[in-house]
DNA sequence: CATATACCGGAGGCCGCCTCCGTTTCGCAA
DNA sequence: TTGCGAAACGGAGGCGGCCTCCGGTATATG
């Protein structure tokens, strides 16, 4: 399901190990860049390997496409756990939000560069699962500060903000989303004049 | 912002119009049924005419996406309207959305074939307007006959269809979108004894 | 150090994209 | 009806990306 590596006993070569760490990096970097389409032998060159290294590490493009995106969402995990000893609540979870906008960028030139349109969804559980546990944990420490809201779920957050990221995949995108991230965090901020039981046309809800 | 033809004052040539709709309709009947990537030279081929001929009708990709696109969206709105005459309420209604399937599954297989993921959502604002008007004439039929509930707009309805369209493209795809269209239109369907304050485990609801 | 073997990398076949231009067809006017 | 010129046709061909295949190379191990 991944790479070739290991297939037997003997220790894997190190440039083998080094050269596919070199294409998930280079891929990480071309992908979240480049404008438009992209190609593979792009990704090889940046890589500084040729393109027979490229398809013997990823053997089908959703090879590198999971390697990449597990690598983000891992590093991900890792940020909030981080974020979570050195930083104050809030924003802690405000900064690791932002992190995960860079995925959504990264996924989507995947998705763009690679036509992946349909396998996209594949890995979804896996990343949702595990993203959902690091954002509780981050919301968690706020909630137990008393420094934010408890009546929203990490789950919840995560499926709307995975909404606000599919809004318009042109322009400003990103500074959007982030703007966006921001409104949340500031609402999600618990305040004194709380009014918290105020009735269903509350959100405003523009098509 | 479409194709040529019709850039001066002299009547277009018959071959050409007769052409152009051969390349709509084989796209049309391409992207439908085609699985996976298909080539534009497909296409030409389909229509029966060369690929110097497509692309002088659409010389941008997006061009013949929106043709058949645009095409879909008004025969939709026609049929609408043909329904409101001649068929009865629920059942019009039933059959609209089931035809509103093949334009999902249309533009899913052009947005694959043609790699067109970013410009997918730009003529959306087009197609909701009109699809929500057709909704909204079968809607307000049966709600007027006293046959459907009132409080379902049909701009949410379409909404959530459109949600429910874009869940799992893979496997039984329009089956289950049938079956979902079918619930939701079943569960429209005003009751005698209305239980219309009860909670959500109603409908058989399978996976 | 020698050797088996896993790995490298690019040449090349294939295919789809798109353009260019010689050929054909058609609308219009006489 | 006929002739003409513009408009449209269509496919050959250049370009570039995808992927494979295999001779050459580097390295783990005895």
């Amino acid at each position: 399901m991944e790479s070739d590596l290991n297939t037997g006993c003997r220790k894997p070569r190190a440039d083998a190990i080094r050269n596919r760490e070199r294409l998930v990096e280079a891929a990480t970097r071309v992908f979240r860049t480049g404008r438009g389409h992209t190609s593979l032998e792009a990704v090889a060159r940046e890589a500084g390997v040729g393109v027979g290294t490229l398809y013997r590490h990823f053997p089908r493009r959703e090879a590198l496409f999971e390697a990449v995106y597990r690598k983000e969402v891992d590093q991900l995990s890792a940020l909030a756990e981080q974020l979570a000893r050195d930083t104050a609540p809030v924003e802690a979870l405000r900064t690791w939000l932002h992190a995960n906008i860079r995925l959504a960028a990264t996924k989507r030139g995947m998705v763009e560069a690679l036509r992946l349109a349909s396998y996209a969804s594949d890995l979804k559980a896996y990343s949702f699962e595990r993203l959902t546990e690091a954002l509780a944990l981050l919301l968690g420490r706020g909630v137990a500060a008393g420094q934010l809201r408890a009546d929203i779920s990490a789950e919840d957050l995560l499926r709307t903000l995975v909404g606000a990221f599919h809004a318009d995949p042109r322009g400003d995108w990103q500074a959007g989303a982030l703007r966006i991230v921001d409104v949340f965090v500031d609402g999600l901020i618990q305040r004194e004049t709380s009014p918290v039981t105020a009735p269903g046309t509350s959100g405003g809800r523009e098509g």
